[in-house]
DNA sequence: TCACGTGTAGAAAGCGCTTGCTACGCGAGC
DNA sequence: GCTCGCGTAGCAAGCGCTTTCTACACGTGA
């Protein structure tokens, strides 16, 4: 039914080895069996067998991707950039690698499943994106399934995360305390002192940096944290709306609003604008990462960009073995403070 | 080095075939046995080899997702909805799928490339999402290859895609047309008589089918539409600011702009914002999607939702052979005109 | 002329798993 | 008491490929 190497050796007169070399490239066949081989090949639409080649081989060309969210653009920037990065081991025909973008939805769970599941495939090198949950229980079993894809010579390489522990992982992680730090200082500069602060989900490692930048910028200040004004919620759209009503309700004499990230910003400012707040006159807003959206809002979002597409590359290059691990096995990538429309001085009139 | 299922079937003092019949759970095992297996597994950290298993089976739990923009929600939304929907046969362990998304970049080869790889792997289903290309060339070689995966058992599925002839694949398509059409309607009745149009690519279907929805209300109405009121562009924003500036040199006196979708709608606001105009007291403008952000557009933007997340899960279920295909193989989900503030009615003073 | 290196191709042994068939033990039916 | 059926478990034959080792032909230098 299907044909095989076996067939296409028959075909161009040549044994099954000959053929497996032709594909690989890795041994020197005469231009004139090479181009019979080929010949075969094209006659009769073969198509390797993956798994078998796999098997035999043990090696696959899998490249595995692990997402947090794949409807969310900070996830979609950074995978796409990483799997740019993706390309096979040389020009040789047949050389492509599979890169392959999974979607964790943020539970730890699904990402050990993948984690196994890729393990499972042999997979060539496996890239994470994006903070990680920090629940010790997780954390240990994350570590040693990364531990054990290491050890069976899977490249494993954190991109937007932290280093994990014992786990032979190259890390570039992003600063979000440097940038969550900048953010606040930027509005303290402008004269706030009643900030609410939308966080994002209380156990993720990205939530818990960005809010101690946050804390920090205040305390180096002296400026009071009251602790009703931090809220959490997941980072999206309708957290950052949510938890705007309630700091609202909670403290209506804020004058600005930093949020855990652009997409919860934005709900944010439709919260401000229902109840008839102007931004940045009546309460400045920032947000986080630099979405492609954040420019376009009105007025335009201040936050802190994150070279996304920039770290994903370099993931992608590290993970194919084509740029050297950083130094220590872990870098940290800066965040660019942003400053745009949606934060000003507050007003005079503000608070009481 | 590595564990093997021999290894497995020692400790338990079994025979690999009983270890093999335990993990698959499809063959009666008495409890005590099952039991003994499951401790060693455990013991060992025992994990299945993929293409072992896949070689011997002749089936794989690969199933491919494949998205012309990875970064964009449009197909992030789609691609999470129909992974959610992946997976395993059962409740039995080890019965996951690995759902996996492939970004091919809107180019015709990757996306061959990336179905060639998905053949090679023996992928228990694919999903394609978004619009094709409509090159002859490209349009052959893809259903050709659709139609060989299928033979090969592999279970096709397009989703936001119209049909591909000859391929045995099962098509939902969304009713672009009918969605560009309804977006015109709305324009003219509140009485749009001069409208650029910012089309996607030129040889995607989706780009065809809403510019001939467009064009259809327009000759519905007899309402003149002048070529030089079309602009091309990629799905992006950049190319809808581009547009919009590119229209506004061609006819200063437009009363409304209409999108390829809200991303490029985002920027044809902002190239409005900055001619001076005003959204939509001077400029109506409408895009197309409803992606999550779009509401918060300000103002609002109108547009055609369209159920990608409903669309997505349904292709899932039926690449999973969990629900039927549609009769005919084929089916078209409809979008849903949403007005919002974006567009109104054009001032008496615009225009010539 | 003979031995030898060089370039190219084949034979065959697996890679680790699945599964059809066989084997075995045991209680039930005749 | 013997056969039969049933519930379990093992045997062993592959699945389709890669790769080591071997084989052969040919040209070359001694």
């Amino acid at each position: 039914m299907t044909v095989t190497l076996a067939d296409v050796a028959a075909r161009a007169q040549v044994s099954p080895a000959t053929v497996s070399r032709v594909l690989n490239g890795n041994y020197p066949v005469a231009t004139a069996t090479r181009e019979r081989v080929l010949r075969a090949v094209d006659d009769l639409d073969y198509v390797l067998n993956g798994p078998a080649s796999a098997l035999a081989a043990a090696t696959s060309d899998l490249v595995g991707i692990l997402v947090n969210d794949i409807a969310d653009p900070f996830f979609g920037i950074m995978a796409g950039a990483v799997q740019s990065e993706i390309v096979g081991p040389g020009g040789r025909a047949g050389g492509e690698r599979l890169a392959v973008v999974c979607n964790t939805g943020g539970s730890p769970e699904r990402e050990l499943t993948y984690l196994t599941l890729l393990q499972r495939q042999r997979a060539a090198a496996v890239v994470l994106t994006g903070g990680a949950v920090e629940d010790t229980e997780h954390a240990k079993a994350i570590s040693g399934k990364l531990r054990r894809l290491a050890d069976a010579g899977t490249r494993v390489v954190l991109c937007g995360r932290p280093p994990v522990p014992d786990a032979d992982a190259v890390a570039l992680a992003f600063d979000n305390r440097g940038g969550g730090k900048a953010l606040t200082d930027h509005l303290l500069d402008l004269g706030h002192r009643r900030i609410g602060y939308i966080a994002g989900p209380e156990e993720r490692t990205t939530t818990r940096h960005r809010l101690e930048g946050h804390r920090a910028a205040l305390a180096a200040r002296g400026v009071p944290d009251d602790a009703g004004w931090t809220v959490h919620g997941p980072y999206d759209r309708r957290s950052g709306y949510e938890a705007t009503v309630e700091l609202l309700r909670r403290e209506p004499s804020l004058t600005a609003v930093v949020a855990a990230n652009d997409t919860v910003a934005l709900g944010a400012c439709a919260a401000l604008r229902e109840a008839g707040l102007s931004i940045p006159g009546d309460v400045s807003v920032a947000g986080f990462d630099d979405l492609p959206f954040s420019v376009d809002a009105v007025p335009a979002l201040t936050t802190v960009r994150l070279p996304l597409a920039e770290a994903g590359a370099r993931a992608g290059r590290i993970a194919m073995g084509r740029e050297a691990a950083p130094a220590g096995g872990m870098a940290v990538v800066q965040g660019e403070l942003m400053v745009r429309g949606s934060t000003g001085v507050p007003s005079k009139g503000s608070g009481g």
